[in-house]
DNA sequence: TTAAACCGTGCAAACGTTTGCCTATCCAAA
DNA sequence: TTTGGATAGGCAAACGTTTGCACGGTTTAA
């Protein structure tokens, strides 16, 4: 391993200067064409390669994203890191890659590192049990534009792009009346959750355009867990109206709530059909999937949250970005 | 965004040199304890963060290893990453990300980007139909320690870290013996891939254990289409000898088997009995999942893969690694 | 009392590249 | 012959940090 090439080593075998070398690379019009070949030549045969290190330092930029996501091997986030790293690329900017395991602790870590990377920007997704919010706000003091996404923090002047579920979930319901369903209950997830809020609020908002009253029963909610869902299917069951359709949550707790129901026989998509919200790509191989999924498209928010991040870069007095996607129901043919 | 504090501003406040202040910083010896008070408080309230791009320039290492997979929304590969991510952070590393979309030229021109980079190594994947390998040389000359990962390409002296399919498929197949299956099935891949060698090899090896002679005609091919997995199924089931069990080549394959199983009126797992290599979360959750999986432990490969390197970042000196993993049948208990 | 040892600090170079400004040469127009 | 403008290229500083070496001062041992 001999030391790379450099623009000094090229000027020094050519006897001329550094400047010089280095105008010549960029095809600075002040360089006679002579010495532009010879040098470009000589490049070519040492096989320079300009070293990012060294200019990333003297531009103070470094053409990398940042990006912090709860957990990486999920579906939902890695199908996002897909589409984050596919426009970055496409704009020569690459992607630092950071997941804070839904800790806060990790998370701040992580922010910290980018920071002394001097990354040009950051993506984030935040993680659950977040509460504090200094270290996003240091990134702001920073001057670190940072684009949040799906998981946004509840913080007033920031970027993001996130998916409204409120109308997503009104197509399901809608679906579900359309299917002649008049019974429809909901397994939602914490109520603090703003994803929560949107579902519940899609929910009534189509049962009121149907002119159905809201009844507040119908809606359980489950923390999530299986055993939290078991708990939401049985009250659910055994309410004086017992729904024949049901929104989850998500696919998880959709595919727990299927196996819970199996076991009490129900048939699935018959006595009980289910709506739910996607997360796994695994629709077109399970047996019984939800009739129907709001899909998020976690993949264009990806995309979009990165195009956002690049504007933002470009011109850094751009405005916020309040980006909200629509979701849709995907009907799954079986 | 006033520029964030330096050292030499540190100095300059202090009426010191930047040396001194460097050294304060780094808890060095021979900086009296005074200096090293007033030095370490004036950096916390200015908080002072080093420019890191400084240091990796100045350093000629950047503690980033480069990491290039086909496609970052496969589990499989979601999976990899996330724990090349935690080896990677345990070790104050950081990872950057590029996919190549399984295409030799964006492979290409990926591992350009890693080397202006200067990257401290890489780990690879490589792209399917990736036939060159002088990107991966140029790699190896310019000093920039790679190690291959799952899929490796055919070089002599290289790091990798993989997975043995012999071994788990050998368990497969003496699994469904045990059940008391004779006739076994596989549905192997395309025959040029060492994954596929390696699947026959295993079945070969689990019969011969068992004094039963190996049927040919039992082990067909997919292209891991659904339309070549449905052919290789009907020519399986309308062999004389109709398996009872099979052996597939994935879940994905798995998947569109049962599917096609089930519209003949097979009893999944009843009448015909299914065993596939895991790549897939979602055994949990399907109806019919296969009645065991092979496990191959990406995560645990990325793992392993970033320690590889790691120990090889810090002695360059050191030995080829080879690394293989055991792959281990999963047996799913409903 | 002198020399040696030690302590705390500063100097300056180096890492590789870019860029504002200056200079030298040449040619043409006045 | 002077002026003036191209044209082609060099100088040097700057980006922030680290580090080998040297320096002046104080202490310690002989």
């Amino acid at each position: 391993m001999p030391a790379p090439p450099t623009i000094k080593e090229i000027a020094r075998r050519l006897n001329i200067s550094a400047s010089t070398v280095s105008r010549a690379l960029h095809d600075h019009p002040s360089i006679g064409l002579r010495t532009k070949m010879r040098v470009q030549q000589l490049a070519a045969e040492l096989k320079y390669e300009p070293n990012q290190t060294a200019i990333f330092f003297q531009q103070r930029k470094t053409f990398t994203i940042g990006v912090i996501l709860p957990e990486l091997s999920e579906a939902f986030f890695s199908a996002a890191i897909s589409g984050i790293e596919d426009m970055a690329g496409r704009h020569q900017y690459s992607v630092l890659m950071g997941q804070s395991h839904d800790e806060e602790e990790r998370e701040k870590q992580i922010v910290g590192t980018m920071k002394k990377h001097r990354v040009d920007g950051l993506i984030i997704s935040i993680a659950k049990n977040t509460k504090d919010y200094s270290h996003f706000v240091s990134l702001q003091q920073a001057g670190i534009p940072t684009v949040f996404f799906d998981r946004i923090p509840n913080l007033a002047d920031i970027h993001y792009v996130a998916c409204d579920m409120v109308s997503g979930t009104v197509q399901a319901v809608k679906f579900l009346l359309s299917k002649g369903h008049r019974v429809i209950g909901m397994i939602n997830g914490p109520e603090k959750l703003l994803a929560s809020r949107q579902r519940e609020e899609g929910y009534i908002k189509a049962m009121q355009k149907h002119r159905l009253k809201y009844d507040p029963t119908l809606v359980v909610s489950s923390d999530l867990t299986r055993e939290g869902t078991d708990k939401a299917m049985s009250k659910l069951l055994s309410q004086k109206r017992v729904p024949s359709a049901i929104v989850a949550f998500n696919d998880y707790v959709a595919l727990d709530a299927v196996q819970f129901a199996m076991k009490k026989k129900y048939k699935i998509n018959e006595d009980l059909t289910f709506v739910s919200y996607a997360n796994l790509p695994i629709n077109h191989y399970t047996a019984f999937p939800p009739m129907a999924s709001v899909e998020q498209f976690p993949y264009i928010q990806g995309q979009r949250a990165t195009e956002a991040l690049l504007e933002i870069l470009s011109d850094p007095s751009s405005p916020w970005k309040k980006i909200t996607l629509e979701s849709q129901l995907v009907i799954h043919t079986p």
